[in-house]
RNA sequence: GUGAGCAUAGCUCAGUUGGUUAGAGCAUCUGGUUGUGGCCCAGAAGGUCGUGGGUUCAAAUCCCAUUGCUCACCCCA
């Protein structure tokens, strides 16, 4: 048999209305913040994420998903969107069009990991970017849309985490000071964290290891080192989230593993999935536009993972949808009525009901199993006695109520049925 | 890439120290008087016990290999 290839899933019918409900609430939150979707190609050239994302993370050195096509060229299947929404946002000079563009998007991204909870190989994000703006005012409400979505989800065991990085200049000079903290503890370090300690060394901070830990306890802290502007920042964007009412902790060890990030940084965790627990996680970049070829243009934004979302969702039971339900089922007594059953349904259907009959040649008794199962509102029995003298039955499957109609007069059907 | 755990019916799982035709619940289907659902009752169908090898008189059960899945590390959404 052949499956789905490792770390993609299939999503059924039966699960199909959660996400509708989950992509509603997208739509409609980002619509009142008058953010406008945007599409984009589901692959791109590899350079662009090479050049964005950073050549030495992770998601750039080991997990794209990259080929090369039939004419040689190297693609590669988006792993995140921002990149490609920044490409758009470039190569359409969207920044001539108006000087601040509110975007938002939502489609599967690509990573080649290794599965677990709430991580796939094809995943689904949602996300916004506001680019042309450097006003604290669009990071705070990046997180406040998130928040606002996962709340509207029904959500409780949130966790709002920001920081600031400040920008590359401060930010290269404290990871020197950081450098000189560790040295004298680098033989100490666990073998992980001496390979961070040259990569990415403000990761050290989330290491899991007591010993590691220990050491960080008395590390000196990027928020110490940030420039006047930076702070000033942080700060309006703390105000701006009291002003929205959205509850947040300042982690001034959380650190982002794209490149592109200046300034703010946030994660919203929550505590009802495992342990990949971020559900959204965003920042500002105000670098990346220039860096793609663009102007110097300021950038903040977010992405959210559905499947971990969705994961939160069934712990906390969330939220609970109605039973799905079909309008009008339409029995067949005898046999030999199968144009008539059709052609009242297909009219039905027109009309804007929906209707659904037997096309297995079931008995009364499995025909009615058939309606009760997919919760049809009304049955309409068509055939023996009541066929003959003309007439047709309508039944009410809530109350099992039961009305002759003459055959040929949909229209008052239609009306008890509406 | 590293580590651990688990593979029995469509789904969730039982299966005793290896011992007859491998079970249950749910779901499915058929019946319970001619043409009427839900609840109830009766019955049916459905499994080469992931795959390959080995030990044994005898393997779902023990051993080895292999594949797949799950979870965790790394990292991220």
């Amino acid at each position: 048999m052949i499956k789905s290839v490792a770390g993609t899933r299939d999503i059924l019918p039966a699960d199909i209305a959660k996400w509708k409900h989950l992509q509603s609430i997208v739509d409609s939150v980002f619509g009142n913040f008058n953010y406008k979707e945007i599409r984009t190609p589901i692959f791109e050239e590899t350079a662009l994420f090479a050049r964005s994302i950073g050549e030495a993370t992770d998601i750039v050195s080991k997990e794209m998903y990259t080929f090369l096509d039939r004419s040689g060229e190297s693609l590669t299947l988006r792993p995140e969107m921002t990149a490609g929404v920044v490409r758009a946002f470039i190569e359409y000079s969207l920044d001539k069009k108006q000087n601040l563009n509110k975007l938002y998007y939502i489609g599967p991204m690509f990573r080649q990991e290794r599965p677990q909870a709430g991580r796939f190989r094809q995943f689904y994000q949602f996300g916004a970017e506001a680019l042309g703006g450097n006003d604290p005012l669009l990071d705070a409400e990046m997180i406040t849309m998130a928040y606002d979505i996962l709340a509207q989800l029904g959500l409780k065991k949130l966790w709002v985490k920001i920081n600031s990085l400040g920008v590359p200049s401060s930010r290269e000079k404290y990871k020197n000071i950081l450098r000189q903290y560790l040295q004298p503890y680098f033989e100490k370090l666990t073998a992980e964290s001496k390979k961070r300690f040259d990569t990415n060394i403000l990761r050290l901070f989330d290491s899991k290891e007591e010993t590691d830990l220990m050491i960080m306890e008395n590390a000196p802290l990027l928020i110490e080192y940030l420039d006047d502007e930076s702070l000033e920042h942080f700060e309006k964007v703390k105000q701006a989230l009291l002003a929205a009412g959205v509850p947040f902790e300042v982690n001034s060890k959380l650190v982002r593993g794209l490149d592109y990030y200046t300034n703010t940084t946030f994660e919203i965790v929550s505590g009802s999935v495992g342990s990949q627990s971020a559900l959204c996680g965003g920042g500002r970049y105000n670098g990346l536009v220039k860096e793609l070829g663009g102007n110097d243009i300021p950038g903040v934004g977010f992405a959210a993972g559905i499947e971990r979302i969705l994961l939160a969702c069934e712990n906390e039971k969330s939220f609970a949808l109605e039973d799905e339900k079909l309008d009008l089922f339409i029995v067949s007594i005898e046999k030999g009525l199968e144009n008539f059953a059709y052609r009242t349904a297909i009219q039905f259907r027109r009309k804007g009901l929906s209707v659904d009959l037997d096309y297995l040649s079931r008995s009364v008794k499995a025909q009615m199993r058939e309606a009760n199962r997919i919760n049809a509102k009304y049955v309409l029995l068509i055939g023996g006695e009541e066929f003959e003298k003309g007439e047709i039955v309508l039944k009410n499957m809530i109350n099992g109520e039961q009305k002759n109609f003459a055959k040929d007069d949909l229209e008052k059907i239609f009306l008890s049925i509406r």
